[in-house]
DNA sequence: GTTGACCTTCCCATTGTGGGAAGGTGCAGG
DNA sequence: CCTGCACCTTCCCACAATGGGAAGGTCAAC
């Protein structure tokens, strides 16, 4: 089938399986004599795999590594669950520091009028020279 | 003051600095005869402010309408209440994507044993057609 | 006058995705 | 047979925000 074709049943994008395939995380696909990539229910197959694991949020280089635990029979299950751990402490972390974010957030909101007046505790708050504030020393989130 | 001072000073890179002015966050800085940018004080406040706005988790956009509004002396207050409150929704909403995919992954990972044997709850899920998982439409996180 | 610590601009990489151009292919209808 | 449309191909660009580093100018101290 097209790719058209593997993208539909797939959910991924056409567009990310070419780019999957460059990066690697995906041999090569068959081609046919007209230069169109060729999938198989087998190839399907591992573009649903890769799509409900980057649904759960693990990163590419993290699906390589799940996908070739995958394909792998002789697996330690041991290495599966590593993975996924280290993905939910990642979480957790992530988590904590919006957690903290919107606390911090929250109060502020929360003790400013939000009407005419320009006087707010929110502004006042991010005009402090040194706060008290959890220090979010990367808070990417 | 030099580029290097009002970066120690304010918490933001050198290089950040740069960008900021280039993509229009902040003024232009003023130059002195060999050059270099030239920053004082009030400048400095400013690049803190980015910087506290930065920890917050407010994308440049945003912070761009924060600094606006704190410059504004006759800001109406609820204009920054908005901002902050849509951030804070913001993060409700990923906290929520995450947990749920968090809590999907600690009942597969508890259901794994997590040895040398290769059977494992986790990639089995990983493998399924279609999930119940909670159709984590766009989990970014 | 040389060394070393600054500064300048410019380009590249990251992560994962989409948009779109320019061109080939293949099928259906006229 | 030709046209049009839907599909495929590759290649480049963009995003957000940041760091790395090259090539070159400047300045102060020694």
């Amino acid at each position: 089938m097209n790719i058209g074709q593997a993208s539909e049943r797939s959910g991924v994008s056409a567009k990310m399986i070419r780019y999957y395939e460059s990066v690697g995380l995906l041999p090569s696909a068959a081609r046919r004599a007209n230069g169109y990539r060729d999938y198989g229910d087998q190839e399907v197959a591992v573009l649903q795999f890769v799509r409900r694991t980057r649904d759960l949020g693990f990163s590419l280089e993290e699906v390589s590594s799940l996908l070739a635990l995958w394909s792998n029979t002789r697996r330690p299950s041991r290495e599966v669950k590593k993975l996924a751990e280290k993905h939910i402490a990642d979480l957790e972390v992530r988590m904590a520091e919006m957690r903290e974010v919107s606390k911090t957030l929250k109060k502020l909101a929360g003790a400013c009028h939000g009407d005419d007046r320009p006087d707010c505790p929110i502004l006042d708050d991010l005009s402090q020279p040194r706060t008290k504030r959890p220090a979010a020393k990367h808070a990417k989130a």
